[in-house]
DNA sequence: TCTACTAGCGAACGCTGTTCGTGTCAACTA
DNA sequence: TAGTTGACACGAACAGCGTTCGCTAGTAGA
């Protein structure tokens, strides 16, 4: 039996500045280890080559980060910390909302698939992550809706961006931006096995494999957002012992 | 480049029983692999253990499964098999729905973080998924939604049950189903670090640090599904292309 | 009974995250 | 300026992983 260990973040929120030798640092390292993800995914990150790209070796990198959950999560902090927050404005907190949360996919698929390692932390406890959770609160908030609703919202929604951003990643090989060319080959791929499916027994399936597969710019993203908001708007009237 | 394999189903649709000698199957390897992720976690999933449960060695297995991706496809197929499909009522399709969403969630709680293994699959194409997807579209298009809807509907649906159970398993130690108190502490130790946060800094998670660790019963993956639901209706006017 | 084929399986390969013990340099003290 | 000290760097190794190789052995068919 294991017992989860109470969330923390070590050296925020007050970190005493370390002092520095050879250049090796905490911040270097997370650099590094996201231009190798960058480039050649999340699959080719272990601590040797991230050692190997700072002209040393691994164990050294054990002096500045605890193991690789923790590099991890340092990596996604940072790539969550690249986020400017919207003041949120209760005319148009929708708007706001779906422009702030499109920001934060684009951000997460310019990064590989590093999406795939944000899904398994499912609760932030992150600086950037709980900078994330804030500003979306603020923005239903100002929307009007009841606490509880926020609050089971904001899960569902950045649930909902990280899952996408993996989608979007894993649809194409480790490199770079996903390119539309293979993305939309990929889906074919997918389209004809759809519909090569036996009609007997998959007739909605194999029927809708033109639907299923559809892959319009962000349509699909921004159906989900719009989904969401009007799933949450409908819900503002539920009550909570 | 990795460019990515077309999606089949070895085996599946139309398969070839596979003589045995010692009794060594590939159902047998299955089932052996299921007992380990339930009672021990997915993390304690590996070949040598699963063979060493059969009495064997980890080489054997691969004259029955490719590898140990393939292995995990075909322990959540055999999950996702377990399910029982209702027949499609209009008056009721979204009680339905709930239900067997609900089902489809236990079932993948009760077999430990197994869920995790089934994030990465994104698009189902193992007869189970495909079941389950062919399920849930003829439930929404029962509910009369249009075509294009109930296409990036059954998506966001799908990826929520999934993630919603990897939540509820990541809660908790990997053995067995998730244990009342445990979650408690676990969500205790959440809102605790919630609430000691900088308040200057993030003044709703602070203040809401009650609200978004609430945890009672069903309520949370419940309010989720009606949100969906309501969503999917709102948008059943939208017109594509 | 003999032969051919195939599933079973021990051993090994290359990879991973992580730790140990030692080396080494920078800064403080006298 | 010379000596000391302690934190950092790092090579080497460990234990574990998925997977492959090539031999063994048992069974089905002639």
């Amino acid at each position: 039996m294991t017992t989860p260990p109470p969330p923390t973040w070590p050296g925020a929120f007050g970190a005493e500045p370390r002092r520095k030798r050879r250049a090796l640092s905490r911040e270097l390292i997370v650099e590094t280890a996201l231009k190798i993800v960058d480039t050649e995914g999340l699959d080719a990150l272990n601590m040797r080559r991230v050692a190997q790209g700072l002209g040393t070796g691994a164990a050294s990198l054990y002096a500045h980060v605890a193991n690789k959950d923790e590099l991890l999560a340092l990596l996604l902090d940072r790539v969550y910390g690249d986020l400017s927050h919207p003041e949120p404005d209760p005319e148009r907190w929708r708007e706001q909302a779906k422009e702030y949360l499109t920001r934060q996919r684009d951000n997460l698929v310019a990064h590989g698939d590093l999406a795939r390692a944000a899904m398994t932390q499912n609760i932030p406890t992150s600086p950037g992550a709980l900078d994330a959770a804030e500003t979306m609160l603020a923005l239903l908030r100002a929307g009007g809706l009841p606490e509880q609703v926020c609050a089971y919202g904001v899960d569902v929604i950045s649930l909902y961006v990280v899952a996408t951003a993996l989608e979007e990643t894993s649809r194409k090989g480790p490199e770079g931006a996903p390119d539309q060319g293979q993305v939309d080959a990929y889906l074919g791929g997918i389209r004809s096995f759809f519909a090569s499916l036996p009609p007997e027994r998959y007739p909605l399936i194999t029927g809708m494999a033109g639907p299923l597969t559809r892959n319009v710019g962000d349509e699909r993203f921004e159906f989900g957002l719009d989904l969401l908001f009007d799933g949450l708007v409908a819900q503002a009237g539920r009550v909570y012992d």
